[in-house]
RNA sequence: GGAGGGUUAUCGAAGUGGUCAUAACGAGGCGGUCUUGAAAACCGUUUGCCUUCACGGGCGCGUGAGUUCGAAUCUCACACCCUCCGCCA
């Protein structure tokens, strides 16, 4: 959510970032919203002034009251209730803009970085930079829920009889190899000097709409009937949403925490034939990292956070390689956002395992989450990326480390948290 | 789920319909006097948001409604905290 006051006095670059966003159907919001706001303006000060009369006259009325002067009381009453109507208009007219001009400000898109390239769609997402090399075996790798059935790690049949089509059981070494995979990604960014953190899974809907756009919010978040819950479709909703209402000292800054949580998500949208399996599911874990710090400190955070995650797959000999999102492909909130993809020696592309993304001030202004500077108050900043999110994470580790009998190797970082296992092998 | 008590500034806390919310009182923070330095003492200062070129004005006592000329104070709903009972991994 963009500063009205900066719409207000920049809005031909807030439509040559609507532009840029190919969203060029919001571009009468902007005058519209202009028109709105000083509008409400008007309202706001015709009906301050009529409260600050009311407030002198209630003033009088007490003070004629200790007086007993029951007559002149009663005059300067009917002068208030004369004004209390148009009041009453005013107040109704104020809460009805305020409302109008907060829905448009919500769908204004945040102002991206210069830098972020400009495209329609991901189909224009611009590689960055490859590491590892992205290596494809003599012998075919079959499809990753055969993997995982050859090492009697995955139950998708049981899954759908009991919760539906994007649910799974991960059963042995598999069920054993994801959490290996958590507990390692923790444990490397607690090396890492980030703080540990369990946060909620389930959020209110105030701090849903602080930290994500509409439109993400209906493809996404499940809500519990009958209470003002939702399940949370990534850590980073509630890892950020405990900052909300807070003026936190600028010596206390940066944030950096790292958090583990399930992860809850609608996935409305098309399910194209790679998407089978564990890809793209209603639930899955991930660890994840959030900074909350001075809005000139974001761009160095932004790439020191991209970079963890490229350095957690390559001690898992994963190949990845980092793809910067395009203006059309960056969410509304989003100032700059880079995906890492893991190489898929099956299909020999690279698919997303993680994303990271600088949220500029847009969730610290929904969320009101401050910092208390030198020269008075601003708002924060906010990232958060992907540490690894299994089991779609695994994909990429199973096809990249698997062996041509069907069995899996476990990298040396990872074997301590599979019991010194070398390989996973059929049973 | 039930019963009771609570939520006021950085913290503790007073205020129970007006004329002390520019929030008493106490503590803390900051600045100063004094001191070789520190402590003590003393003096001063210390909330956020909206609006206005400015002067100023408005809003905020957990949140939201309501009663009233006027609400921290009365009514209702909700949230959170504490104590006890019930249930529970």
């Amino acid at each position: 959510m963009l500063d009205i006051k900066f719409l207000r006095e920049n809005p031909d670059v807030v439509k040559q970032n609507i532009k840029n966003k190919f969203q060029d159907s919001k571009l009468p919001l902007v005058d519209e919203v202009i028109k709105l706001d000083s509008e409400y303006r008007a309202f706001k000060n015709e009906a301050d002034s009529l409260r600050g009369g009311r407030n002198k006259l209630s003033k009088e009325i007490g003070m004629l009251m200790a007086q007993g002067k029951r007559e002149e009381v009663e005059a300067v009453k009917k002068q208030v209730t004369e004004n209390a109507r148009r009041l009453a208009e005013l107040e109704v007219l104020e809460g009805e803009y305020q409302e109008k001009i907060k829905n448009i400000m919500m769908v204004i898109p945040n102002i991206i970085d210069p830098s972020v390239p400009i495209g329609k769609d991901d189909s224009e997402n611009v590689e960055v930079q490859r590491y590892g090399e992205p290596a494809v075996p003599n012998f075919d790798i079959p499809y990753h829920t055969e993997i995982m059935e050859g090492l009697s790690g995955l139950d998708l049949e049981s899954a759908r009889k009991v919760a539906g089509n994007g649910f799974y059981y991960l059963m042995g070494d598999i069920a054993r190899l994801h959490s290996a995979i958590i507990s390692y990604a923790r444990d490397f960014m607690i090396d890492r000097g980030f703080t540990y953190c369990i946060p909620p899974f389930m959020i209110r809907s105030e701090v849903v709409t602080g930290v994500m756009s509409f439109a993400e919010m209906d493809a996404m978040m499940y809500k519990i009937e009958g209470e003002d819950l939702f399940l949370i479709g990534t850590s980073e909703h509630s890892m950020i949403g405990k900052f909300i209402d807070t003026i936190i000292p600028e010596n206390e800054l940066p944030y950096t925490l790292t958090s583990y949580s399930p992860c809850f998500r609608k996935e409305k949208g098309a399910h194209g034939i790679e998407e089978r399996g564990v890809y793209r599911i209603h639930q899955f874990e991930k660890q994840e990292m959030i900074v909350v710090c001075k809005p000139e400190e974001s761009p160095v955070w932004f790439d020191k956070l991209w970079q963890n995650t490229v350095d957690l797959f390559r001690t898992l000999d994963i190949p990845v390689r980092t793809l910067e999102c395009c203006s059309g492909d960056l969410a509304d909130l989003k100032v700059k956002s880079i995906d890492v993809e893991a190489w898929s020696p099956r299909q020999k592309k690279y698919f997303e395992v993680g994303s990271c993304s600088n949220l500029g001030d847009a969730q610290a202004r929904r969320l009101r989450i401050r910092v208390n500077g030198k020269d008075g108050k601003y708002f924060a900043h906010t990232l958060n990326n992907t540490v690894v999110a299994p089991p779609r994470m695994l994909i990429a580790f199973l096809e990249n480390n698997l062996n041509e009998d069907g069995s899996v190797n476990i990298p040396v970082a990872l074997r301590p948290y599979m019991g010194g296992k070398e390989k996973i092998e059929k049973k």
